[in-house]
DNA sequence: GTATCTGCAAATTTTTTGCCAGTAG
DNA sequence: CTACTGGCAAAAAATTTGCAGATAC
């Protein structure tokens, strides 16, 4: 695809994942990166269309996937069912509200005064969920180039 | 159901929440507690038929429902899709295999420490998600009795 | 030129729902 | 007794898959 439409950040971040640079990902990834709420596969679908009006559902699951394998973007699992995506790379936390399953960034910062800031900007909050992601001893990954213990 | 067979808190959990103390309920629970796993509604059901061969899959979703509803489960989604659940009410953290998708108990310590612990006992650490969970201003639930700002 | 990708639709998987006999309170 | 439930099967919702023509490199 144009080579000038797409930033080479993008480009090699999904070559290196052995993924082609189409412009359908392109798509996908410059419209997660261009809003702030994390949109779920059928939203990114509707709003891709204004785009690329004959792009199908399937297309933009295969996209969110090459571009979570890529790393580009981070896929959300959601207790209401569907998975939202996250096109932003950098450590930060979520608020989820309860009442409508809007997802929030939170800066990356310390608890308490997180969470004395939220409940003074008017806020409610009711829990806290860390989940920490990995291998278990025995069930690693097979090692990135380069990634592994050497 | 026989008051003898279940705990009085569970059936008071249930009852505040206005839903009825069935073995089926029972029995979900009961497996829930039993496990230090964090199983699927699928996984439950084949659990629960030792106890209940009639029971349906259908029954331990409104059974999940009723208890999560009830604040005795609670629901943890899960990228895969399939969603797992949680008997324990104390505040903790998981621990989340991105190779078999198995869901482990952390204890709720501070966060440098229990990293490192986990590292040195050979767990492999790529990420962590924090997840903060309420109400958006404006977005707040109806107030459960005693529970709101007075 | 060739392996990968898209679009489309059908298939799969997970969860929810409707209905009527059965049960808890 | 009476409303709430359980079992069953059908439906809905979310995601994945298969294939033939199109595209990236």
């Amino acid at each position: 695809m144009n080579p000038s439409a797409v930033s080479d950040e993008f480009r090699r971040a999904l070559e290196r994942a052995g993924w082609r640079c189409t412009r359908q990902r392109a798509a996908v990834y410059d419209y997660l990166r261009s809003v702030d709420c994390h949109p779920t596969a059928d939203e990114v679908f509707h709003a891709v269309q204004g785009r690329i009006p004959h792009i199908g559902l399937g297309t933009v699951y295969k996209a969110l996937d090459a571009l979570a394998d890529a790393g580009l973007v981070v896929k959300i699992p959601d207790p209401a069912g569907r998975a939202r995506f996250d096109a932003r790379t950098e450590p930060h936390y979520h608020f989820r509200c309860l009442r409508t399953g809007r997802l929030l960034d939170l800066p990356a910062e310390a608890l308490p005064d997180l969470l004395d800031r939220l409940r003074r900007d008017g806020f409610r909050v009711t829990a806290c969920r860390l989940e920490v992601l990995g291998f278990t001893p025995g069930d690693d990954a097979p090692p990135p180039p380069g990634g592994g213990p050497t």
